[in-house]
RNA sequence: CGGAGCGUAGCGCAGCCUGGUAGCGCGUUUGCUUCGGGAGCAAAAAGUCGAGGGUUCAAAUCCCUCCGCUCCGACCA
């Protein structure tokens, strides 16, 4: 791939509405662009991130058995009125009208969507456990819309969920989406760590959501060194050196970024619903339901929260838009220009994505913009590193010195070995 | 939704108090010289000064109304 050929505008300013470094970053490296409050749009680097959030999340969904669809944005009123929160979330949708002047909503979540659609299918115990998910578009009329991706009115999210014939296998579930959530974070490059929370309108007790500790986090959190527990202060409001509810020792606050959450609904929905499947001895139950649901856009904002320094994006590799950035420092020299291309076709053929920045720029721009960016392997390719012995590949992790000159032969080899490192 | 601040070129800003030809930096385009950590010189393009109304010979500037954006708080399935 050719940067000069890209959808690429870095900026050397920082944005004057920007308040947080991962906002900062998101607009300086290219990424996003505001359209109104709440609304952006992404550019190509930031799609390229987005989509691998979006697969890893996939592989991980599917490997407990939950089967991807996807269902409506816009969703006739009559579903939220069932459970009544058509009035009770009034606040927090966007509601709209056709020609006819039949309302819906663009969809905040979709418990009721989906309980509607399961219930529709679903009629025997044989059917059951199910557990589906989609990766779609959300809508929340936020009255304060903030930090750009974390808090907008128009958001992707993963959302799952599942229904079950009887309570332990709704518990099983929740623990094994638990499970799946702390590889999808831990996979992305996060340290995202689950606490005890409230279930707010969603439904009954057990509930967790995973955050990616930082101090621009919007929600507040109670943490026990000693014991491990830690808890949204909605549900644990210990001050800051007051005794751990679990151990007693004094607990510290923290403040974290939610990026999922999972939720046991139990029968709230399906008995609105109706949603009841026949068992083996013909009798009628009430599926049991639970919904996992994940910030995808939001996560793409965490990673870079978590993993920058001063001089830009330190993406992990298995979110980064591109691997590996060869900076190509002599484009008119046709020799140089050849070894970078052969780089550039070896490391493709391993699938490794890489981006060669063949601009017509001084090399002070291609570092800056490199660092910016935040590729995970930078490689050096021009007149003096071949006259020095090859080429420079160097981690974005790692300070200068760490910079290795390799024959241009071995490149590759060397590439590959730093990205799996 | 309450409180505060801000709207001037793609981005960052000055000018407003004290009304009188629309400015600077970055970015963009062209040329020359440069060329390993955001180069220098020269030239150029790009603005309904957020919108509407008012005062005035004259409004980016003063007055009124509205809209938008940001922060703090409330809210957050």
């Amino acid at each position: 791939m050719k940067w000069s050929r890209q959808l690429i505008q870095t900026l050397r300013e920082v944005p004057a509405d920007a308040e947080i470094e991962s906002h900062k970053l998101l607009v300086r490296a290219g990424l996003i662009r505001k359209l109104a409050a709440g609304l952006y749009s992404y550019l190509p680097l930031a799609m390229r991130s987005l989509k691998k959030i979006q697969n890893i999340i996939r592989e991980e969904m599917d490997s407990t058995g939950a089967q991807e669809i996807v269902m409506p944005i816009l969703q006739p009123s009559e579903l939220w009125r069932t459970t009544g929160r058509w009035e009770k979330m009034d606040a927090n949708m966007f509601k709209l009208k056709d020609h006819g002047g039949k309302e819906s909503a663009l969809g905040p979540t979709a418990e009721e969507e989906v309980t509607d659609l399961v219930k529709g299918v679903v009629s025997s115990y044989r059917q059951l456990p199910v557990c589906v998910y989609q990766i779609q578009w959300k809508f929340r009329d936020e009255t304060r819309p903030r930090f750009s991706l974390m808090r907008s009115k128009e958001f992707l999210m993963k959302d799952a969920y599942s229904f079950d014939t009887n309570p332990e296998d709704a518990d099983k579930i929740y623990w094994t989406m638990y499970g799946a959530y702390k590889k999808i974070f831990s996979r992305c490059g996060l340290t995202a760590v689950p606490v005890e929370a409230s279930g707010g309108d969603m439904g009954d007790s057990l509930t967790h959501e995973f955050h990616v500790i930082a101090d621009a986090g919007e929600d507040a959190l109670t943490w026990c060194e000693s014991c491990g527990f830690a808890a949204n202060v909605e549900v644990a409001n210990v001050p800051e050196g007051g005794p751990c509810p679990k151990c007693g020792a004094p607990v510290k606050t923290k403040r974290g970024i939610e990026v999922g959450q999972v939720f046991k609904l139990g029968t709230k929905y399906s008995d609105a619903f109706r949603a009841v499947f026949k068992t083996d001895d013909l009798k009628e139950e009430t599926m049991i339901m639970g919904c996992y649901g994940i910030g995808v856009s939001r996560t793409l904002q965490a990673v870079i929260e978590q993993c920058h320094d001063k001089d830009g994006i330190i993406w992990p590799a298995s979110v980064a838009p591109f691997q590996v950035c060869i900076c190509l420092l002599d484009p008119g020299v046709p020799e140089v220009a050849a070894i970078a291309g052969q780089i550039e076709a070896a490391l493709e053929s391993q699938c490794v994505d890489v981006i060669v920045d063949d601009r017509e720029e001084r090399p002070g721009v291609k570092f800056k913009d490199a660092d910016l960016i935040g590729f995970p392997v930078r490689v050096v390719v021009g007149a003096k590193s071949l006259a020095n012995g090859g080429v420079e590949i160097k981690r974005r992790a790692d300070d200068k010195s760490k910079t290795q000159i390799v024959d241009p032969a071995d490149a590759v080899g060397a590439i590959v070995s730093m990205l799996e490192a």
